[in-house]
DNA sequence: ATTGATTGTTACATCTTGTAACGGTACATT
DNA sequence: AATGTACCGTTACAAGATGTAACAATCAAT
């Protein structure tokens, strides 16, 4: 039972790199490279090796225009942070979101009131949104 | 104060042991190494250097009794949680822990219903435990 | 003093991460 | 066509993180 399942987790500089593409997609790598350039001075082979180890790991794919790749995400930035955010309830919280949420509102990440003003705003959102299109499951900006 | 802090991620074998201290804390690094048996095979020697590794990280903390160390863990799962969370939703949710709860809703992780329930049984929880304290600032937990 | 339990010190092979050089190839420009 | 140019694929490598552990020093009880 040797599931070897690569580490799905992003590094620092990957995350960085995800930024720019989930905030900019569809981009090629040098305009990746060219944005990063702000804050990194990194060479376009680097640039490429952080992309294709992002598309190993499942995190962007890429078209190919002509002869330039083109790279978008793979992912929705808030699926990433919900799935960890589960792994990390199931470490951490036993499982209960229950439990986070208490720990968010202990550590003062949120008050109980605004926790509570928001979970209506969302029930209230997720309502109208089933009632208007009922089956599709789009997502609105 | 704070300087050059090291990683305070835990690795997988890190946290299975931080999961063993929590739950039957306090434990010597022996009483450790046995429950983690179930599942690996370490050696005490190992075992211990999980526990250095992880007193170094912060989480644990030990006191000397007799010739033993008995350790305990340092952090609360909870606290360790949140400030996981925290790191997501800045990374992933543009800083907002509504966007994450926007999120946790779209997974299907939990229900806006149940959400909005938790919500209210929190804040009711919460109101009810300030009125009782009343004056202290201090929130020991 | 010898033994047994525990701790401290040190080691090391893998992997992961950051960073990049090289080499190949197809397209654009003489 | 020959060459430069813009990209891509392959390969490398040092530093740090992780898993795993042997070996040495110590103290307490025999």
């Amino acid at each position: 039972m040797a599931k070897k399942q690569k580490q799905l987790s992003l590094s620092p500089l990957e995350n960085a790199v995800m930024q720019i593409v989930w905030d900019d997609q569809p981009l090629s790598a040098d305009q990746i490279r060219a944005k990063m350039d702000r804050t990194h001075g990194l060479k376009d082979s680097t640039v490429r090796t952080l992309l294709r180890r992002l598309e190993e790991k499942g995190y962007v794919k890429h078209d190919v225009e002509g002869r330039t790749y083109i790279y978008r995400a793979a992912v929705e930035p808030t699926h990433v942070a919900t799935s960890a955010v589960k792994t990390i309830v199931d470490k951490f919280c036993a499982g209960s979101v229950e439990h986070l949420l208490v720990g968010l509102v202990d550590d003062k990440q949120i008050t109980p009131k605004r926790l509570k003003e928001l979970a209506n705003k969302i029930a209230a959102a997720e309502a109208k949104e089933s009632k208007a299109k009922g089956k599709s499951k789009k997502k609105r900006k």
